[in-house]
DNA sequence: AAACCACTCATACTAAAGTACCAAAATGAT
DNA sequence: ATCATTTTGGTACTTTAGTATGAGTGGTTT
């Protein structure tokens, strides 16, 4: 945000400095309107292309952001939530429980509550319903 | 490509025509040079926003694209694809089964099939596996 | 016709996954 | 320090998943 206003007020500045340079240089006659339109249109059009890639390249992120505060909102714990983001890589409850260095029993126990709290019944319905409350990422 | 030809040469003449106005209307003092100069500059600032937004657009539409040669490569089966395409959507063996109104036996031959074609032990990393090769959507 | 392949289904088995219930230790907040 | 939550783990059990093997059917290819 401090960015979008540095960025902002820089422009602002730099497009009054090109419309008096523009005027004084027009009048003076060392240089034709021609070439005037010309400079403006190229700036102002690389200005579109900027904010526009700027603005286009937040959706796409957008899309693969993580939602915390669905998170928090399901009420899934730090292990439940670690345990769910394990089971969409594809690991099995005894593969999980190596790496996160506890007994399977353990998983087991998070991954009942953490399919309670998600309202599926099975480990590959959580991945599904996961992605469309944008908890997990793809 | 038939429509970009006809947009850029659309959009060639319309500029000139501004150019041929800007100049006539500031020579004959009807408006001011600022006025011009605000004019050019929202245009193309409008164009290039426009333009940028027709080239980005044509990402997200690449990404989730599935890829129907590669399925043939794998050698997965179309009922082989189905039950897995199932899978993603989380349904069980026998979910499947009513759904594709066999029984849960001709399932199971079909997920080990799968399995074995995708080169992975669980249905879960099947999931993870077929995104990876864009067989199937998200 | 014979060979091949996809699809179907069954039996029998092993291995995961998931549920239910309980309980102790650790953590964090009031 | 007390209370609530999380994390951990166990036992016992049911259900689902996955493997192995064999086999019948229908359609295609050679």
């Amino acid at each position: 945000m401090k960015r979008t206003v540095f960025i902002f007020s820089s422009l602002i500045v730099a497009l009054l400095a090109l419309f008096q340079i523009s005027t004084y240089s027009y009048l003076s006659g060392t240089i034709s309107i021609e070439i005037i339109i010309a400079t403006i249109a190229i700036v102002f059009f690389a200005i579109g292309m900027f904010l526009n890639k700027k603005s286009s390249k937040k959706v796409p992120s957008l899309e693969s952001k993580i939602d915390k505060n669905q998170i928090k909102q399901l009420g899934l714990s730090a292990r439940e939530y670690e345990v769910l983001v394990e089971i969409k890589n594809g690991l099995s409850n005894k593969e999980i429980a190596n790496k996160l260095f506890v007994s399977e029993s353990t998983i087991k126990t998070h991954v009942s509550n953490m399919l309670l709290k998600l309202d599926v019944k099975r480990r590959t319905q959580a991945i599904q319903k996961a992605k469309e409350l944008q908890i997990i990422s793809f």
